[in-house]
DNA sequence: GCCATCATGTAATTAGTTACATGATTAG
DNA sequence: CTAATCATGTAACTAATTACATGATGGC
């Protein structure tokens, strides 16, 4: 269970309430896990039940900030370093891409321009984000959501191009 | 939900039985879906309700092949150009590398070097793929998981590569 | 004859989404 | 004063995984 861990390690970054948790996985883990609140605040309960986390700090409207306990800081050194990867990916758009070729060139061709119009809306999203995000305690510059995701975004920008120019030559009148 | 609209789509590539398309799911899908027989065989049987597959053929071992119906093709058609692409993804492998950089440079350079491994091996899978691969019956080469899967593969594989770098300077003895 | 693979199913449990529900604070 | 946002929770339902279960066929 991926979400256990993300939470956890959201929380190793810097405390926050379940809220702001809800944002995070909105932000800087947009490409890799989604959570909504209504499974975020069950599960801070059990981490709390099991120690691994702890509130901090209480404010206004009954908000509750949680932080990382030690032993929480430890079962996530634990998971990344010790536990087996789950390799599976699930992919809504990835599924999309491969059966997308099923289509006639003209369907073909309106999903490729569709999908390009998102990709540039993802590239400029990551590009915002890169200043929305907060600055990690960490030494290193890590982004992979942006670093990374820009330059994904940007091969797979390329390989749309390409299938929207065999699309187009597919169906161009004088062939 | 995209377990069905996939299903229907593997079918649409070619007639098969439930035990082959969950083979599907771990080659042409790798990267995008991932779907067990026991979720396989009972969204078969809805599917088959509501008219949008068929049996085609019924072999040894009580085996049964479908095909998807004409009205599953227009199903497929419209999910791909009518309907709202759902944009979450969910990927361990994301979250874990994400994370990492919560870990001190040691347990992260042997992690990043796991995750190199993982790479390299999901390379070769790929181009293994490539010939194991059933020839499709469209006109273009269209296999997205295999030539874009090896371009992201690559991206990946450098950012990674970069990390490592910045690990073993960090963790360099003379400094 | 026996083992690997093909082949299909159901049951129990866990994970995740959608819908329901409520209330506090702050900016305009 | 009122709308947007912050903030937290539960209930009902759907999706997905894991475990249980069985049997046929083909190659050696």
């Amino acid at each position: 269970m991926s979400l256990r861990h993300a939470v956890l390690g959201l929380l190793a970054r810097r405390p926050m309430t379940g809220y702001e948790l809800a944002r995070q996985f909105d932000l800087s883990l947009a490409n890799a896990w989604h959570a909504r609140h209504s499974q975020i605040y069950p599960e801070l309960a059990k981490l709390e039940d099991l120690g691994l986390v702890e509130v901090v700090e209480q404010g206004a409207r009954r908000s509750r900030t949680f932080d990382v306990t030690e032993a929480g800081r430890e079962e996530l050194r634990r998971w990344l370093t010790e536990t087996e990867p789950v390799r599976t990916q699930r992919s809504e758009t990835g599924v999309r891409w491969f059966l997308m070729f099923l289509l006639d060139p003209a369907d073909r061709r309106a999903v490729l321009e569709r999908e390009m119009a998102f990709l540039d809306a993802q590239a400029e999203g990551l590009r915002a984000i890169d200043e929305r995000i907060d600055a990690a305690p960490q030494p290193q510059p890590f982004r992979p959501t942006v670093d990374l995701g820009l330059r994904v975004n940007a091969v797979m920008r390329d390989w749309l191009a390409e299938q929207l120019d065999d699309a187009s030559s597919t169906e161009a009148p004088g062939r």
